[in-house]
DNA sequence: TTTTGAGTTGTTCGA
DNA sequence: GTCGAACAACTCAAA
């Protein structure tokens, strides 16, 4: 190893050592200077928001301790401080892992463009997902917009995922930098500590995210299949988190499960989940305005509520639809909402409340943990149906039916909207029904304790209907 | 080029 | 209570 030469590190989305091709590389011959740098100058509605910073927060802490300390912190033009610390470090190499937003794939080309006027070689590396976009193509070259051809005969029949590369040994991390930052000063957890409830809930972190791995392996893949519908159940692996952060990296998760000795269509299922986040990143990166345009351009055409009081409740969990509502507080309460009921509150925000769909993602956005743009965005597309493979327009999920039949003991409703709690299973989810008798020996008083209903379910999903039906018949 | 089969996750109604 | 059909038509993917 020469003495004199050095290599930057740039850690991004990929808050990790093991398995880490960047990390990995770095460190095979030169000292490394492990560097992270906060990129807050892309403001708009997609900045990272709340939940998103408290975990980052806590997943910089571990990845420094996992460091020795030795992780450099800066905030600001990645550009101008990679510069500088090429220029004051002698580094003749900067590694990273690619991302595969827009917007970080514009600025990541202008960096390496600079770097490389400099003299300094940039080596990017894949780390985060199982196949890059570019390498999932049809015959003609063209871009899959359906899911199950894309996993099916793109991802499946490309050449497997790489296995995941050891964790390194014996790297020379380089002195830290004086201008370094420290992880507080990047102002990352908000000023109101209304935080500190996620700490209930969550540990950030690499350790952290192999655990909830290994976890979910020995106790959530077994019926992960049907047992993913049901949000008390522990069938979910609750990765996401750290899959956007890259505190594990999907091949990890993807062999891993493979190797598990679980049921063969539970893996299965589990992999083609893995497989909708490729997905998700794919059609983000064919399509970069996901996030704000509808994929189908007629629903440029369809006219939303633009109703803020019923936004509000929507957000506030108070819509009166209790499986809604306990969705909307698990969000609010956890950074977190179990899938089956992102898609529940979803299709009510819009077709129940014919909202449009970006206040949801928004929101969704702001309040989740594993705030993810391209996974945020392409669900949202599909429940509103404007996305390319997309939900039916007629498919319109009914909070009384899916309440019963996936929270069928009420557990989890109970646990998010507890002055419900004493309501008997069979007026949980539609307490409005319930005889004054019922209400009273339960301790609700509707209007007062808890909400009516802020719409009335089949008048709203046939005037939802008739809405999508028009998009279809533009002359009518 | 044409043809054919298929497409994550639902609800309601009527027999 | 259970079951199948209707809810629409379109676009995509692949042969």
């Amino acid at each position: 190893m020469a003495e004199s030469t050095a290599a930057i590190c740039w850690f991004r989305q990929d808050l990790r050592l093991s398995d880490n091709p960047a990390w990995y590389h770095a460190v095979q011959t030169r000292k490394v200077l492990p560097v992270y740098i906060l990129d807050d100058l892309h403001p708009g509605p997609w900045a990272m928001a709340g939940a998103s910073r408290w975990w980052l927060h806590h997943s910089l802490q571990s990845l420094n301790r996992a460091l020795d300390g030795q992780l450099a912190i800066f905030r600001g033009s990645p550009e101008k401080i990679l510069l500088h610390l090429v220029e004051t470090s002698g580094a003749d190499h900067v590694h990273w892992n690619r991302c595969y937003e827009p917007w970080r794939i514009k600025r990541d080309i202008r960096i390496k463009e600079q770097l490389r006027k400099s003299g300094v070689r940039v080596c990017s590396h894949n780390g985060s997902l199982l196949w890059e976009p570019p390498d999932i193509n049809k015959r003609d070259g063209s871009p899959y917009k359906v899911f199950t051809p894309f996993y099916r005969n793109g991802c499946l029949q490309a050449p497997a995922p790489r296995h995941p590369l050891p964790k390194p040994t014996g790297a020379t991390i380089a002195p830290l930098p004086p201008e370094s930052l420290t992880i507080e000063d990047l102002g990352l957890l908000p000023s109101v500590r209304w935080d500190k409830k996620l700490d209930h809930h969550w540990t950030a972190g690499e350790q952290a995210a192999l655990i909830r791995l290994e976890t979910f392996l020995q106790s959530g893949l077994d019926g992960y299949k049907s047992g993913r519908d049901y949000p008390s159940r522990p069938h979910v692996s609750r990765l996401s988190p750290s899959l956007h952060f890259g505190e594990i990296s999907p091949h990890t998760a993807w062999y891993a499960a493979e190797k598990s000795r679980q049921p063969l269509e539970d893996i299965e299922c589990f992999k083609s989940e893995l497989g909708w986040r490729e997905f998700s990143n794919y059609l983000l990166y064919h399509a970069p305005h996901m996030p704000d345009k509808p994929l189908q351009k007629k629903f440029l055409n369809f006219t939303w509520n633009e109703d803020t009081q019923n936004l509000e409740r929507w957000q506030q969990g108070l819509t009166g639809y209790p499986i809604v509502d306990a969705g909307m507080r698990e969000l609010w309460q956890t950074g977190y909402m179990h899938n089956r009921v992102r898609m529940i509150t979803g299709s009510f925000l819009v077709k129940n409340l014919l909202i449009h769909w970006t206040h949801g993602e928004k929101w969704f956005h702001d309040c989740l943990a594993d705030a993810d743009l391209a996974c945020n965005s392409a669900g949202w597309q599909w429940v509103s149906g404007c996305g390319v493979d997309a939900a039916p327009y007629f498919r319109i999920f009914n909070p009384v039916t899916q309440g019963r039949k996936f929270d069928p003991d009420g557990s989890y409703t109970r646990r998010f909207v507890p002055e419900l709690s004493k309501l008997p299973d069979t007026f949980l989810f539609n307490p409005w029904d319930a005889p004054p008798m019922t209400l009273e020996k339960a301790g609700i008083v509707l209007g007062v304790t808890y909400p009516y209903p802020v719409v009335d379910i089949h008048l709203s999903r046939n005037r939802a209907l008739e809405a999508y039906r028009a998009l279809n018949s533009p002359g009518s």
